[in-house]
DNA sequence: CTCTATTGCAGAAACGTTTCTGCAATCGCT
DNA sequence: AGCGATTGCAGAAACGTTTCTGCAATAGAG
């Protein structure tokens, strides 16, 4: 730590009447001294309240332990995302701590990031864009990083994830029955939990009989939300696939004011968990992501990864499906 | 940024046949040189992909720009609370960013935080503890802090903090008549804010011929806030004041449970706001924080700080207050 | 009493920058 | 042609550590 005119090693040594050899090595414990000097190096120290500078250490041993987190832009911040949010960057951090490795936080900007001085030795980017530019910054400045979930356009990276794709698969199996057919409803930018959500669906569909059509919402607004739900429901759909638990939510809501019921008149699954969808006017069922264990998993692959290991573990998560009234078991 | 076996000024030097000055000056703009010269060690550095160690920089500037931010254990982190944390965080974040400082996150646990070799050139606390051991810590490693809310055993340091005592002054003001006697309920470890707000009640009290009656909650649970409601109402208390919104909601459906109602037999206050409240079944009157507006003053206070600002600035901010239907408006 | 081993410490290099100073070489004047 | 000013660059110090190497002085062995 440091700040202020500081009291260097060698202010110690002069007031030890020693050399700086000897302050380091009395105060570290190596070398060969007599526990005289020793005692006499560290009361010194004490007194002028020595502390060693961080930066000179960092400067030795090429890297002071900082690991980067970045997540992406709050952008259309929904509320429920900061659990989400707060659930990651809290077990990365408690991880990354207990191993002497402090987390900075990262603006995801680029401009921002490149006025910034920070010696990263190592990032971890959560929920990257396609053909983030974060990650092309980290990759020219020769910052190793890894991400919660991916950039599909650049492969080859480290990166670990929810495994959404079977997750849905599984949920769809146990939900909606053979030959119905599936309106998925998107909502912002394509995040690659989307695309995977979706390819477990599509999967599904084939091994069903089934087919998958997507409706991308442009907000979140009332009528935006109403407007799918009346076309979904227009032609015939028989479940409704969320692209996350706050727009299932508003499609439920869309629903009720139009007396439609699920999962009487459709099934409605969202891709994401959150505690909201339990205390839903109809619980909705939905895959339990896993943000906790994903982050604590993540940090540990960056340690290694600064410890020296040489590259890349790309790792799904398995998920566990959570089955409530909107879209019940039918099996049994 | 920095990591790998990178790439150094003598590198470049040796590539482009110059001095090692040479190339600092002629990537800074700096010097006598050329424009032929310039861009050779331009395309040389470029096609080494050289980046200048931060570290180093760091050790001739004495600092990187670190700053850290030590937000207090989520221990018994209630759900709202979440919201509230994470909005100092972002806030904080955003504008010592914006600044080119670097927000570090801090464990609140000295023994871990004395692990890290982070030179950090400043600190954030959120909401220190009596004696907290954090700042003790910083004052011994000479790491300038200021905090949200304040420690209150220890005097003369910079802190900024919500103004909850003339808050909830006013508020009881506007929504208690005179000559009532109220229970003020707290949970949980003595933060400054409540102490604030029982200063505020007192103050009302004293002026309204009225008493205040202090409870403590062991828990959340039912029973111990169902005995809470249940004494105090025995005791023909009038208003029941809440330290945070959270316990607000608990009284409230304990009371609930009994078939008090609010305002009708009691008037139920929350020191702490949150969009629960007013969403619940009965909204809840209460003061209404700035966490965003606290956080953003306190990182510019850290920056002046850091930059050379000599100390202490001591601020309360006013806050607004929110009139609901658990105690209306008494005036008009 | 001499020769080697050990002890107690100091000097210096290395980590990677920036910047101050200095020194040739060139240029412009008269 | 001679002189000062300018240009183009290199050397070295400084930032604060750790650690490798080296060198006296002392201790121990024969």
């Amino acid at each position: 730590m440091s700040t202020k005119r500081k009291t260097t090693i060698r202010d110690v040594a002069a007031a030890a009447g020693v050399s700086v050899t000897t302050v380091s090595d009395a105060l570290s414990g190596k070398g060969r001294l007599p526990e005289e000097t020793r005692r006499r190096v560290q009361s010194e120290a004490e007194k002028l309240g020595y502390r060693p500078s961080a930066i000179a250490l960092g400067l030795r041993e090429r890297g002071l332990g900082l690991v980067g987190l970045c997540i992406t832009p709050a952008g259309e911040a929904i509320l429920t995302d900061v659990g989400y949010w707060a659930t990651i960057v809290t077990h990365a951090s408690q991880t990354l701590l207990s191993e002497g490795l402090a987390p900075v936080l990262l603006p995801h900007n680029v401009d921002l990031l490149s006025t910034l001085k920070v010696p990263l030795d190592g990032a971890i980017v959560v929920d990257p864009l396609e053909g983030d530019p974060v990650l092309t910054f980290f990759e020219r400045n020769r910052v190793r990083y890894i991400t919660i979930g991916r950039d599909l356009t650049r492969d080859n990276r480290s990166w670990l994830d929810d495994d959404n794709a079977n997750g849905l698969l599984r949920l769809l199996q146990r939900t909606v029955p053979a030959r119905t057919n599936v309106a998925f409803v998107t909502i912002g930018p394509l995040k690659s939990y989307v695309v995977d959500a979706l390819n477990g669906a599509n999967q599904w569909a084939r091994g069903s009989d089934s087919s998958i059509r997507i409706f991308h919402a442009e907000s979140s607004d009332r009528a935006d939300i109403g407007h799918v739900v009346s076309s979904a429901l227009g032609q015939g759909f028989g479940a409704i696939v969320a692209q996350h638990d706050r727009l299932a939510l508003h499609l439920l809501s869309a629903m009720t004011e139009r007396g439609i019921e699920a999962p009487k008149d459709v099934r409605l699954i969202s891709v994401t968990d959150s505690p909201d969808l339990e205390s839903a006017s109809t619980p909705i069922s939905a895959i339990r992501q896993r943000p906790a264990q994903l982050a604590e998993l993540t940090a540990r692959g960056i340690i290694e990864m600064i410890r020296g290991k040489p590259d890349i573990e790309k790792t799904l998560l398995p998920l566990e499906i959570v089955i409530r009234k909107s879209a019940p078991s039918i099996v049994g």
